[in-house]
DNA sequence: CGCGCGATTGAGTAATTTCAAATCTAGTGG
DNA sequence: CCACTAGATTTGAAATTACTCAATCGCGCG
């Protein structure tokens, strides 16, 4: 099965062969085509997500129809909506494609299966959160302080990939700008 | 020991009698008064710490020595540098006491330890940096996209005790906005 | 009573948003 | 291969919002 999950794993926490047959068992795939949903607001959330290939976008609207993106996944990302896979409600936010999309699915009783069963796999979530609590830290600080062009380029230095595959509307909303704003900036 | 400590963690996952005083084992107590650091930028960090009593800052000052305030922690809260203590790393932000403080202290070490030990802790840990994980998502969405007056109004929704206990000067650094700008808002 | 600190108020300024229009680009069909 | 269209990006100008700086107020405490 997928080498690359291996590898993502095995960055946090070796596993052996039968571990990670066992692991990847629990998966599923999962391919979606630019524009489609992976989870709709108000929906239920049954899964976690790892992208295979594509980038996809979490967002929420808000009142005035107002898109705010939380996120963004590529390669190698996990992507659900957290707050309702965690307490099972409903979904608050959207996610779909950006581009097409190959995706693991992990159910959320498998993964808590695999957390009860595999010490291994427990540590890696934790720690894969806890680096997404630390990551999220970064960019309220961004948020908090800093103008468009120190927001832009934070970005622009922490993954220059994924600006290249962005319409630059999608990267406004990320920054908390608008696309006029953005636009006059220098794009280095 | 605590018994505040251990209804925190049952609020997740169940404890046995021997498991609880084991892991209460592995604090230490410590005890701050108003003004004290926890954590000094620069400094190594060596713990988590969980707030029985009282109310700390964790803060980033910018090159212009402006303060922006990443979190607060009251009592049930923990708090640290977790950039720093998850990568052995030196301190990007300082914690410092709002109030006198008692703190429960748990080192990298001990917290390993624990999570390698006892699934009930690992799984602990890991859904408290999910919720965090989510808390920090929709700090973000107010951020991105929400006036003051709004901001305002979520946090004296999410905890109005919070508020009572914080100079206005603070809170205005938490929300994103100058003293001035948040003494302007209504105040319910 | 007066000092000191935090909070408030006022006025001017800077930055960003908004609205509108023009330009550019990629994909489509002739 | 070219013209055409829809969507995305850029540009311009006005309006809004929050910031900054300065002055004042209010309260607790010595």
């Amino acid at each position: 099965m997928s080498i690359a999950l291996r590898q993502h794993i095995e960055k946090i926490t070796p596993l052996t062969n039968a571990e990670f047959d066992y692991v990847a068992g629990m998966f599923t795939t999962k391919k979606l085509t630019k524009h489609q949903f992976l989870i709709q607001e108000d929906h239920e959330v049954f899964n976690d997500y790892w992208v295979v290939k594509g980038l996809l976008k979490a967002y929420h609207t808000d009142g005035d129809g107002r898109m705010h993106i939380l996120q963004f996944a590529m390669e190698d990302w996990w992507i659900s909506d957290y707050q309702a896979l965690n307490n099972q409600t409903r979904a608050t936010i959207a996610i779909d494609c950006i581009e097409d999309c190959e995706l693991l699915v992990l159910s959320r009783e498998n993964k808590e299966k695999l957390c009860d069963e595999l010490h291994s796999i427990a540590n890696f979530f934790r720690k894969k959160s806890s680096a997404g609590y630390v990551a999220l830290q970064q960019r309220i600080l961004f948020l908090l302080n800093k103008n468009p062009q120190d927001r832009y380029n934070r970005l622009y230095q922490l993954s220059p990939k994924l600006l290249q595959r962005l319409p630059k509307t999608l990267l406004a909303s990320y920054l908390g700008v608008s696309r006029e704003t953005l636009s006059r900036l220098s794009h280095p």
